[in-house]
DNA sequence: TTTTTTCATGACACCGGTGTCACAATAAGG
DNA sequence: CCTTATTGTGACACCGGTGTCATGAAAAAA
């Protein structure tokens, strides 16, 4: 089995290598007859391009890249579900790169990923879609990028997040019309808009219905289960202790009712928990956790889909979507009794 | 910011492209004084190898590709973990390819992903590193592929795996030492051959204490916590219900788990659980699952350096590696009553 | 010292595509 | 019927590296 190269087609079909690429890329100024004749031959000759060539000549890598830092596993894998479905639909690759720097040392590290990757685009996901100067950084060196579950959407770029306030406004809303009214939030990582835009619905919604704000009753976690641990201990020791706890994430939902079980509180009988996310555990542990869905693999497949447009042809016009978060309720929480 | 060639390297330093090509692959036969001229000349125009030109030069990519089909978001992002830190210590990417097909589809699949993204070599996670008809197929492509966490070993390919079937017979044995006789088993999907080996350890540990073997202990799942709610439902039905169950991944217990709960039995009082692979999940929900903890992310490492040792330069003798997998006790399990 | 071998280096083709431009053939305009 | 556009096509350089081979200089052997 030889290699069928764009040389071999040429001469097999009769005409030069220009027309063949002609052919491969849909330009014009080529004869029907010729095209179909060319096409015949990718046939029969079993033609695939090179994209390695071709990346060569058009200084281009086909590659897009992917960062992230998330404790969630299946946030990750959603995110990278999502993107890949947009790559292949356009021919392109998805390199992963999880980082966990901040600050010139994360600056560097992208400085050189992007020189010795050379990649066409870069995709990023929470917390990167919020860091200014990465963002600046990537502006100044004209590499184009789309920001996915950002909370910042006046500036120019290619953006898909989902309303984070309106969930948490939602979730928070439905614990206050099952007549909880001390309701304890545990907040996210500070490096993602996600905290503050959930912190956010969070108190909107208490103050709608006229509910006090109570400072006590907020705990600063990190998205982390262990985190949840130490902000459930402080919370399920408050006295009195609230009858329902809004986590920023299902991985600190998971772990408060974990500890009120192993403390012998009755969920939701005792206490109500609602988390954020959907992630699988939401529904794999008893009792399953009400919580928020995000359309995570459908923002990214758009940001990425966005993006390789871009790529291809520079738009000047930013696209910018926001999804919808909608309510899941399970048997976590339930009516104050 | 004017972009950076070998030429430009060259006639800065005063030498031919060639010079500095071998500098680059630290080829011998150049004097140190060159080199450390053209060393010097790197690092003032801070110049970085276009690996596309490379590539194309050398016929090479520079990227591996990772295929899997599991449905566990942990076991994925362990694997891209271990292949990521790989790749990273000898500059390749990783190309990631989820992909659920299977026979002709499944080889016609990796056959345009072959062609179309030139990867130099590829890991095989489970089940696919099972599957003869696909290992052919690449050994006849003759691309150079790893596979990962395989039951077959008496072959001539790079494998990196753990004990399987010593793990089971390792965490059956301790429910035994608990006082139980009544364990049931929960199969996983029958594509992967840790089924197989998982079901063989159960085995031997109960042939091992003279426990007599009982069919109808032992359902059928396919690792999805989905499947191990079904097998959960038929195993807590059973009349006498057997005092511990020993589901082949840590989702499958879960489930069990939380049927159990739901049904208000408790765990382990009432009934002991383990799992195996050691999922976030299983430490994440109350009580902890007593489970099998897998070095994934050491195995693909290893694996995919390997496969990259391989490539540059083909060896002869095919790298065989099996790892410890170790017993880690939690709460859902305890002595029978 | 002369011959042979080894070493350091560069010229040049090549990897497999794409961009630019020239050019002939055909179509449209006056 | 003779310009002037328009269209289809190919020659050729180029993208940024690497492989092959020739060559002159230095080192080793005779």
């Amino acid at each position: 089995m030889k290699k069928v190269t764009i040389n071999s087609v040429a001469s097999y079909a009769g005409v030069s290598k220009k027309t063949v690429s002609r052919v491969l890329n849909n330009e014009p100024n080529v004869s029907a007859a010729t095209r179909e004749k060319v096409l015949a031959v990718f046939k029969e000759l079993d033609y695939t391009p090179n994209p390695i060539a071709r990346g060569l000549a058009q200084n281009r890598s086909f590659i897009i890249g992917c960062i992230y830092d998330n404790p969630s596993k299946s946030y990750i894998t959603r995110v990278q579900t999502g993107a890949l479905a947009a790559c292949q639909e356009n021919n392109y690759n998805l390199l992963i790169h999880p980082c966990e720097l901040r600050g010139d040392a994360l600056i560097n590290n992208i400085e050189q990923l992007l020189q010795s990757s050379r990649l066409d685009g870069l995709v990023l996901t929470p917390p990167f879609c919020d860091f200014g100067e990465l963002v600046d950084f990537l502006k100044s060196k004209k590499i184009p990028y789309a920001r996915v579950a950002s909370a910042i959407l006046d500036d120019d770029s290619i953006s898909v997040t989902s309303n984070d306030e309106q969930g948490a406004f939602e979730i928070t809303e439905h614990l206050i019309n099952l007549g909880h009214t001390s309701i304890a939030f545990i907040k996210g990582h500070p490096d993602h808009s996600a905290t503050e835009q959930r912190f956010k619905g969070y108190r909107r919604a208490l103050t709608t219905h006229g509910i006090e704000f109570n400072e006590r009753l907020v705990e600063e976690g990190n998205f982390s289960y262990h985190s949840g641990v130490d902000s459930a201990r402080s919370i399920l020791d408050l006295s009195p202790r609230p009858t329902a706890v809004f986590a920023s994430n299902d991985y600190m939902a998971a772990a408060v009712l974990k500890l009120a079980t192993q403390r012998n509180l009755r969920v939701p009988d005792d206490i109500s928990i609602a988390g954020f996310d959907n992630a699988p555990i939401a529904r794999h542990i008893w009792p399953g956790l009400t919580t928020i869905a995000q359309p995570v693999e459908e923002m990214t497949k758009q940001a990425v889909t966005q993006l390789i447009t871009h790529i291809i042809e520079p738009q000047e016009s930013p696209y910018k979507v926001i999804l919808e978060a909608k309510l899941i309720t399970r048997e976590s929480t339930a009516a104050v009794k």
